[in-house]
DNA sequence: ACATGTGAAAGAGTTCACAGCC
DNA sequence: GGCTGTGAACTCTTTCACATGT
């Protein structure tokens, strides 16, 4: 029977790169005692139109109220599961330099969504050492053996010479998501998702708008979404 | 969307985001001899189709020969031309840890486009200390006597408790393009650009694919432009 | 023959506007 | 009255397809 069979619907990818702030904003909004929230307050919050936050709402299960707005528990809780955060995915760091650092010093790697598992490096004054309580060593040594889980997530932080090795190591690990701070685009079987952090081209886009006199548009949170915040009070 | 009122842009803001990777390319391409490139291999090269590729480059400036394809040498100049490569725009940063450390010491800012020429913090043990030459100030303090020319890019790797505040303090200044690495939506004057950084919301984004099962759209370079690149030879 | 440049079509995402429900 | 949920309109971007030029 055509149209019987309901799949599961992707969501579109800027409605994936949103979830993030809904589901920060709605941690801060329980936090501060708020039980519901408006789509026209929670798009000033996140900086996108009412419109916008109805529509990725809607299609992530409705569970607004007509009348009073959305349940921020239920909020949260919805868009952390969504975002893998009752799951725990190993992750790999290659290239233990300064950037490398101040990620794994950062709150964003603890044992709970992305656990730091392995950090390796090719520098002989590197390798060896530790950092923040791990070993550093040679992905070219690693046989997979000392992993409880298989890493799910690598990062590289290598120079961008090194990172095409690096990502064909990792990816024959067995890792499927990559997190890259080359300035370098990189070859992956289908499978394998990547996500380029490059600094040298939001510096770029930064000076081609210098260049050019204003851009009215303060796009850039969550990728050129057209994203322009205005100065908000929470309750006005 | 309130408050955002678009004027006509002269280029859209994809194919602006793309410019860095084609400049990149070029001056590869340059650097290995070759003189033309067709849009097809440039477009293997960028992870973008080739019809992608011809309408951005002929939207910069037709320079392409029909039958042979663009001209590398051509290409390279226009683009980093358009990008501001010409020009040298002072850059403040502010919140001296790891991350600023790396940025420091990245071959990103030298006296060419981006020039550091001032470093904020707060913290007492951190301001006066000299990091890549330059003594660490307080925000709060700078009166703005002290640059030769105004800053016009400011960088945050500050805690995102205190990223409005820099962001107001930078505004102050004049400041007209921001790049910020705190997990904060920035509120800023209109004429004011700003570039998210975003490393949470990147982890997000890959654990929301793994936890769905696959996504077969290597997408993210240049923000979630549906690019997928494959494996490649220059010249097969 | 080969590759660009570009109208036209298609696709993706956002915004409008209002019906429906609290 | 207020606010969500959603079909429809609209805008922006990409892709197709081929005329155009070398």
């Amino acid at each position: 029977m055509p149209g019987a069979h309901r799949r599961p619907r992707l969501l579109p990818e800027p409605t994936i790169a949103r979830l993030p702030i809904y589901q920060r904003i709605a941690e801060e909004l329980v936090r501060r005692g708020l039980d519901t929230v408006s789509s026209d307050d929670l798009g000033r919050l996140a900086g996108v139109s009412a419109a916008t936050v109805r529509r990725d709402l809607s299609s992530i299960g409705p569970f607004g109220t007509r009348g009073s707005g959305y349940d921020t528990a239920h909020l949260s809780r919805r868009t952390a599961e969504l975002l893998g955060g009752d799951s725990t995915f190993p992750t790999v760091i290659a290239g233990i330099g300064n950037l490398a650092k101040a990620l794994i010093n950062s709150p964003l790697f603890g044992d709970r969504t992305a656990k730091i598992v392995a950090l390796y490096d090719v520098d002989v004054d590197i390798v060896g050492t530790y950092v923040g309580g791990l070993q550093v060593r040679r992905l070219a040594d690693e046989d997979g053996t000392s992993f409880v889980d298989p890493p799910a997530i690598g990062i590289l932080t290598c120079p961008a010479s090194a990172a095409q090795d690096v990502a064909d190591g990792f990816c024959d690990m067995g890792i499927r998501a990559l997190m890259t701070f080359s300035p370098r685009v990189l070859e992956v079987p289908r499978e394998v998702t990547v996500r380029y952090v490059d600094v040298s081209i939001e510096l770029q886009i930064l000076t081609y708008h210098l260049e050019h006199g204003r851009g009215p548009l303060n796009g850039g949170l969550l990728h050129n979404l057209g994203v322009s915040p205005v100065r908000v009070a929470l309750h006005p």
